[in-house]
DNA sequence: CTGAAAGCGCTTACAG
DNA sequence: CTGAAAGCGCTTACAG
C-alpha cells in the first residue's frame, strides 16, 4: 500500500514545522494567512487525510459509539440502527456497528474488541444466548457507559430504552374487543422470552378489564417459526369453541396464522380478527394486510444515542435511567371488522 | 470516564520497563517466566485491555476492513454482510460497517472518514444516487484497495464480485417456457438500472432461444414500488392478449403482482405462472409461495472479502479481477404448473 | 533476560 | 506568527 500523506510530509515540503501545519489545517488563530493558504493548498493537492488513530490517541477521544445488535436481518434492528446513526451524526459522533448473530461468544468478542480504545460507549441489544452478564459488568467497572434497548436484563444497572409492551398488548387486545371479538386467543413465544411474557400480561389485563374470563386453552406458547405458528393455529381452529379473535406476538408468526386460516377456509377478519406486533414491512404485503403494533424504532435509536452521548459528555449528571416509549397500533384489514362490508380476498 | 489501565501503569507497579510489559503480554521469547507471570497476573487483575489505536498506529496496520452498503434493511445486503464478517473473522480481520441510505453524500462521508487510517481496504456496494466516481478514484490513487459487489460501475478498474444476472434471467424465463407458458411478460425496474437491464437481456435471449417472438407490450419498466407493480400488473391483465407467464425483477414487485392477480381473480400459477428475483424471506411467506432466483449472498460476501484481503496482503500479485457467481432458481408454488392438480388458495 | 531510546501521526502548552 | 519539546499508548531494533 502506498504511503499515506502526513503532516510531516507537508511540513518538510513547505519548510515549516509540523505544529504549524497542524494549526493551519485546523484553522487555528495566529497563523499567517499566506502560510495557512500554502498548507491548505498542498494538503488539497496531495489529498491529505488526517490519521484519526493518531488524533484519537492524543485527544483520548474517538467520538465513536459502539452498537451491538443480534441481527441486522431483522427489520426492527436495522431500523433502530438508522435512528442511532441519524442522532449520532447530528451530534458529531460516528458509529461502529457489529452484529452478534445471536451468539454470546460473538457478543463477547465484539464488546471486547471495540472496548480497546475504539469507542467511548455502547448501545447494546443482547443476544438470545446471553445469560451470563460478567462481560458487561466488567465494562461497567471500567467506567465505559452503555445503554440497552429491547433485549434487556434486570441484572445490570444501566440506562435502557424500552417499549411499553404490556400497554401495547393491552391496546391490541382491546382493539379486538371493540371489534366484537368474544373469544380472543393469544399466540405467544417461548415461555422464557420476556417480551412475549410482557405481551401476555397486557393481553390478560385487557381480557380482565373487558370482563372476559381467561381460558388457558386459548393461550399457546411456541417457538418463533412459521411452521410452529401454522401448527398452533390449526390447533386453535379445531377447538370445540374456536376463537374469533387472535393476538400474535410477532408478525412472522402472524403470517403463519394467516396461512393456516386460509388452508382451513376461515376468513380474516370476518371469522377471526387478528392483530400482531412489530409492524414489519411484510404486514402490508400479505393479504389481508396485518394490523400490527408499530415500535417507534427510529425514536428508540435516537433516544438510546442521546442518553449515551449525555453520559459520555457528562458522566456525573447522567446516571442510569429507563425510558419507556409509546407504541402505535396500525389498524389494517386483518382486524377491521365493522368497516368491512364485503369480502375482497 | 475512568482512566483505562495502560502498560505504563503495570510497568510502574511492577517496577519493570514498559518494553518488558509489552513483551510479556505478547508472549515473546526471552522473558523470565516469573516476570511474565507477574505481568499477566496483574493485567488480569486490573482487566488490562491493550489500546488498539496505539497498536495500529505503531504497526501501521489496523487489520480492519470497511464495508459500505446502501441499506441493511434489504435482506440481500444484511445477508452479504454476514458472509463478509464470517470470512473476515476467519482471516483475522475486523469489519467496520456503514450504510449510506442510498445517499451519495453519506457514501462520500463514510468512505472519507473510514479512509483516514481506520481501515486497510473497502468492500463497497454503491448507493443508487451515486453517478460521480471521483471519491472512489481518489481512494484508488491513494492506493487503498477496494472490491465492489452488486452495485457496480464500469468507470472503475477494481475487483468486483457479481452475479450472472443474464444467465439467471435466462434460466427463470426458460423455466416458465418449460411450464407451458406461451406469452411471457417481464416486469422490469427503471430503465437506467443496470441489474434490471441485465435481467431484461437474459429474458430476451431466452424468448429467442425458445422460438418465441418478442412483444414489446409485454415488457414494462417502472419504479421499485408495490403500487407501481400493482398498476403495471393490472395493465398486463387487461391486454387483449394477456400473458400466461410473468418474470418480475424483484420479489417486492412480485408481491404487488400477486396482489393484483388476486384482485382480478386470476389464479397463480394456473392462469399465469410467476418467477422473480432475490429469494427474500417474503417468498415463502406469501400465498402462493413465490419462485425466485436466489443470490449466493454468503458466498458473495466471502468472495469479496477474500479478494480484498489478498489485495491488502499481496498488492503486487493481486490485480483487479471480476468474479461472477452462480445463482439458483428456487422453484415454488407460483410457477409449479404441471405439478399442481387442484387449487389450494 | 531487561531497559533506554526512537518512533507511529498527531496535538498542545510553552517560549520566543 | 512559529518552532521545539513533550506526550497519547504502544512496539521494536539496539545494547548490555
Amino acid at each position: 500500500m502506498a504511503h499515506q500523506v502526513t503532516i510531516k510530509d507537508i511540513a518538510r515540503h513547505l519548510k515549516v514545522s509540523v505544529a504549524t501545519v497542524s494549526r493551519a489545517l485546523r484553522d487555528m488563530p495566529d497563523i499567517k494567512p499566506e502560510t495557512r493558504q500554502a498548507v491548505l493548498d498542498l494538503a488539497k493537492e496531495w489529498d491529505y487525510q488526517p490519521n484519526v488513530l493518531a488524533t484519537s490517541l492524543v485527544k483520548s477521544r474517538t467520538k465513536t459509539l459502539g452498537v451491538i445488535v443480534p441481527d441486522l436481518g431483522y427489520h426492527f434492528f436495522a431500523s433502530v440502527v438508522k435512528g442511532i446513526e441519524a442522532e449520532a451524526i447530528a451530534r458529531g459522533y460516528s458509529v461502529l456497528l457489529s452484529q452478534t448473530g445471536e451468539s454470546y461468544e460473538r457478543e463477547l468478542i465484539s464488546l471486547q474488541s471495540l472496548s480497546r480504545g475504539q469507542v467511548e460507549g455502547f448501545i447494546i441489544s443482547l443476544s438470545q444466548e446471553t445469560s451470563n452478564y460478567e462481560h458487561l459488568k466488567r465494562l461497567q467497572r471500567r467506567g465505559i457507559p452503555m445503554v440497552f434497548f429491547d433485549r434487556d436484563t434486570p441484572d445490570l444497572d444501566v440506562s435502557k430504552v424500552m417499549v411499553d409492551n404490556v400497554g401495547a398488548a393491552y391496546e391490541a387486545t382491546m382493539h379486538l374487543v371493540k371489534n366484537q371479538c368474544k373469544r380472543i386467543a393469544l399466540l405467544a413465544g417461548p415461555k422464557n422470552v420476556s417480551v412475549s411474557n410482557l405481551r401476555l400480561e397486557g393481553y390478560l389485563k385487557a381480557l380482565q378489564d373487558a370482563g372476559f374470563g381467561i381460558d388457558e386453552s386459548l393461550i399457546i406458547h411456541g417457538e418463533y417459526s412459521l411452521e410452529k405458528a401454522i401448527e398452533s393455529t390449526n390447533h386453535l381452529v379445531r377447538l370445540s369453541e374456536p376463537p374469533d379473535g387472535l393476538v400474535v406476538v410477532s408478525d412472522r408468526l402472524a403470517v403463519g396464522s394467516i396461512k393456516a386460516f386460509k388452508q382451513n377456509n376461515i376468513r380474516v377478519p370476518e371469522d377471526i380478527a387478528l392483530v400482531s406486533f412489530n409492524d414489519e414491512p411484510i404486514c402490508t404485503l400479505v393479504t389481508p394486510a396485518i394490523s400490527s403494533v408499530a415500535q417507534p424504532t427510529l425514536d428508540i435509536g435516537r433516544t438510546a444515542t442521546s442518553l449515551l452521548i449525555d453520559q459520555i459528555e457528562n458522566p456525573k449528571e447522567n446516571t442510569s435511567q429507563v425510558k419507556v416509549l409509546k407504541t402505535e397500533l396500525m389498524i389494517r384489514e386483518s382486524s377491521r371488522r365493522n368497516l368491512v362490508s364485503g369480502k375482497i380476498d
